[in-house]
DNA sequence: CATGTTAAG
DNA sequence: CTTAGCATG
């Protein structure tokens, strides 16, 4: 099977304008306040927040979404990232690996303006999602909700709105050795055909930690990495047919060349101050869909975790 | 069983001088380098590191003894703990609590010039004890080779010197909710024997970290910790059982009324700034041998454990 | 290398 | 509260 899957071109869905610094909504004016830059957070004021891109049908932006990966949430919040994520402001954000149950949670954590969802998982201090939202979903699912999944693990968060379903997730890691290889393969299997039926109903939105790098040009060192977690053929594969079956990668559709483009850093080695990373955390969208996207962004220099948020920017 | 015990007083063995400042070494002279304080450590150019007393029988100190519950030798080691012990410059210090194989131990804690005798037990990062010896021993004996006390934990380092034994013992926690009193009974009772057998060879001088605050005056809040490890009833009858076998606590034997004066403080709720503490740590000596004693001294000051040192002098 | 456990103190 | 171990990433 090849990993390699044929996605449309940029012009096929999002119509570049010519950075007319237009937004379509109009709220990162005001950066009067906290120019200063905070402990272990980068100065935010160079940061266009908004979306400058237009979708297929000339529309401006109306929606973002945010996914982070945030390697444990107490830790996580102590990093200054709340100052970012009130700039960034997102109508829904996503987290993974928050490792803490809602009691847990810090009292910040809870950003007033939002319905807050969350999915811990059994085990303690262990995976977890959560999922923030300022309209509240028609409805959500979550965990053991989701027969076919039967996940007690927190990997999974399904909201449905009006015109779409929204899924978070946490894909599970292959493991050191490949020893959870698989457990992997038989979640990607049942994830799979889970999102088939989804998309059956209405278009879905697929956001988080997908833990692959699809291609070559999502990790800085696919040689050395073909037995790594994360790049197997086996993991790859799983989401070339997740693609076949329906679904878009929106950054690598948009930016297909884009080198150097990742979400992800190991802590080792100084990786990310060298770049040495890998794209494992997406915005996958049925294909239908595609037309509302303006733009898919990586916040490479938003600091937390080892992985950094993705932004998505969406006319609905 | 009561838990007093008749201690001589000083006059009985320590002639008080007029503050002479006469030293047995002139070892403390040069405090001209290092006035700075260092990272996490208090200055210790206020400390006076020698000794003014004099034994009963008007001599100076000869020989200095260290010793301190270390609390984890690796993270005690990032806190400027070596500066102090060259200052502080001992004959002989006694570690307890260092959670490290010699392996694991770090270079710059084998100070030069001390010959050093690690006792790590079994379980990794528990326990375990270390010597360090500018003169060698005649012979040392640690965990298994004291048949008697078949120690697998590291809880005892025996040296043997010309004029005495010196034993650095970390005696058993009896635990949260006493649950390991009935171990530590065992351990005190054929601890007790074997230092009766090795007091009728040499006189023995036994330090470290005894788990026991022996009397009201040792512990801050004798009230409320009648049922907590450390300050039971069992325990305390126990250590008297020592006393009565022939042992000293010099300490209290040279400061009677002397409150406040504590060598432990837990790391919860801000104790040692508030002098909640316990004395855990001891100098034990046989009876015939506190004649040669000098002073005993604790090191409140000094941080770097959840325990301070106890400096001991004598004329030998 | 970092996070949150756990056992122990 | 703190140490060090461990599992997991």
């Amino acid at each position: 099977m090849s990993t390699k899957t044929k996605q449309k071109k940029i012009g096929d869905y999002v119509k570049t304008t010519e950075n007319s610094m237009k937004r379509g909504r109009e709220k990162d004016g005001d950066d009067s306040e906290s120019k200063k830059p905070k402990s272990g957070q980068v100065d935010l004021s160079s940061i266009n927040f908004g979306c400058d891109k237009k979708n297929s049908k000339d529309k401006p932006w109306t929606m973002k979404i945010v996914s982070w990966n945030v390697a444990g949430m107490r830790a996580w919040l102590k990093k200054d990232v709340i100052g970012y994520l009130k700039k960034e402001d997102p109508d829904i954000f996503c987290l993974q690996e928050i490792k803490c149950t809602e009691k847990q949670m810090p009292e910040e954590a809870k950003l007033s303006g939002y319905k807050i969802y969350i999915n811990p998982g059994e085990k303690a201090g262990y995976s977890g999602v959560a999922l923030f939202s300022k309209t509240k979903p028609i409805r959500v699912r979550m965990g053991k909700e989701i027969k076919e999944l039967d996940d007690n693990e927190g990997r999974v968060i399904e909201a449905e709105y009006e015109q779409f379903f929204l899924v978070s997730t946490y894909i599970p890691n292959a493991g050191q050795g490949l020893k959870t290889l698989p457990k992997r393969m038989k979640w990607d299997e049942k994830f799979r055909n889970y999102l088939k039926e989804l998309d059956e109903k209405k278009p879905v939105i697929l956001t988080g930690d997908l833990n692959v790098a699809h291609q070559e040009i999502d990790i800085a060192n696919p040689k050395t990495n073909t037995k790594s977690a994360g790049f197997t053929k086996e993991e790859r594969d799983n989401m070339t047919l997740l693609l076949e079956q329906g679904f878009v990668d929106t950054f690598r559709t948009l930016y297909p060349e884009k080198t150097g483009a990742y979400t992800y850093w190991t802590y080792f080695s100084n990786a990310r101050a060298r770049n040495v990373g890998w794209r494992l955390d997406y915005f996958l969208l049925s294909e239908r869909f595609m037309e509302n996207v303006c733009d898919c962004v990586i916040r490479s220099e938003i600091l937390g975790s080892d992985h950094c948020p993705i932004v998505f920017y969406i006319n609905i």
